[in-house]
DNA sequence: ATGTCTCCTAAGAGGAGA
């Protein structure tokens, strides 16, 4: 199985730029973020047309996640249910036996910023979430736009953005506790010293001056460590006319037939 | 470098969020 994420910046205006995506990458599953659309807004019709089932949990203006599948998709939860939040940033499925959550974090702003401190509860209770999604599925993987850069290599610049949102020793260690819940950053298994950028900022050409940090992430469980074959970004999307500022991810697992 | 992009309100630009 091949399984993807990509933060979108509105599904609306990058709507054709993902079913080219899809048509050439051909993922069975891709996860979503930043749809900025409500549910009943979403293009399910063209993505049905490329074979694709989705769930999705949008909303007006921001936010906004969804899981595609060539699959089919079951035990679908909108949300994180011990978490009363009216900003759609998380929803799961089952393929394959495989339990999926696409995940849009907050972003945080700046560290002096009540978003900042959102973020960090937020992350607590993804903690408490993720918790539960393992005790109760064998094989799990979390993919999408985490809004933390791990480490200094995950950094163009660790220097300019030392102590800076995104890079926080806080944000930080919250992203290693999810880790020890018993995930691996796929990644960063399976590359030890290549920065691996998925996002660059608009400004500045970025992304030509390779200005990028690494803040989409996919982290396995560790059940399914003996699956994970390979875990890529495909950067060329950045370099689209229109594009998204991030770039897609994938991972490919080796088996997750539907028998085993 | 307040630099770019998207969406909203509301009838022009400007604010929010990233």
């Amino acid at each position: 199985m091949r399984i993807a994420t990509w933060n979108v910046n509105s599904i609306k205006v990058r709507m054709e730029q993902v079913g080219d995506w899809l048509t050439q990458v051909k993922p069975d599953v891709l996860c979503l973020q930043e749809l900025k659309c409500e549910t009943d807004q979403f293009p399910k019709d063209y993505f049905s047309a490329l074979g694709y089932d989705a769930t999705i949990a949008g909303q007006k203006t921001y936010n906004g996640v969804a899981i595609l599948s060539r699959h089919h998709l079951v035990d679908s939860l909108i949300g994180m249910p011990e978490f009363d939040d009216h900003q759609q940033r998380v929803v799961a499925a089952t393929v394959n036996h495989v339990r999926v959550i696409s995940a849009y974090c907050p972003n945080g702003e700046s560290v002096t910023s009540d978003k900042y401190h959102y973020k960090l509860n937020w992350f607590n209770a993804f903690n408490g979430y993720l918790k539960n999604q393992i005790a109760s599925h064998q094989k799990v993987i979390v993919l999408g736009d985490f809004n933390i850069a791990p480490a200094d290599l995950d950094v163009y610049d660790p220097k300019a953005y030392e102590n800076d949102v995104l890079c926080t020793d806080l944000e930080r260690q919250a992203f290693q506790d999810l880790l020890s819940l018993g995930f691996i950053d796929a990644y960063r298994h399976c590359h030890n010293d290549l920065p691996g950028f998925t996002w660059w900022h608009y400004r500045m050409n970025a992304f030509k001056r390779k200005m990028g940090l690494r803040i989409d992430h996919a982290l396995v469980s560790h059940s399914l460590l003996p699956e994970l074959s390979d875990c890529q970004v495909d950067a060329l999307p950045r370099a689209n006319e229109r594009p998204s500022d991030h770039a897609p991810l994938f991972v490919d697992l080796s088996s997750s037939n539907p028998n085993s």
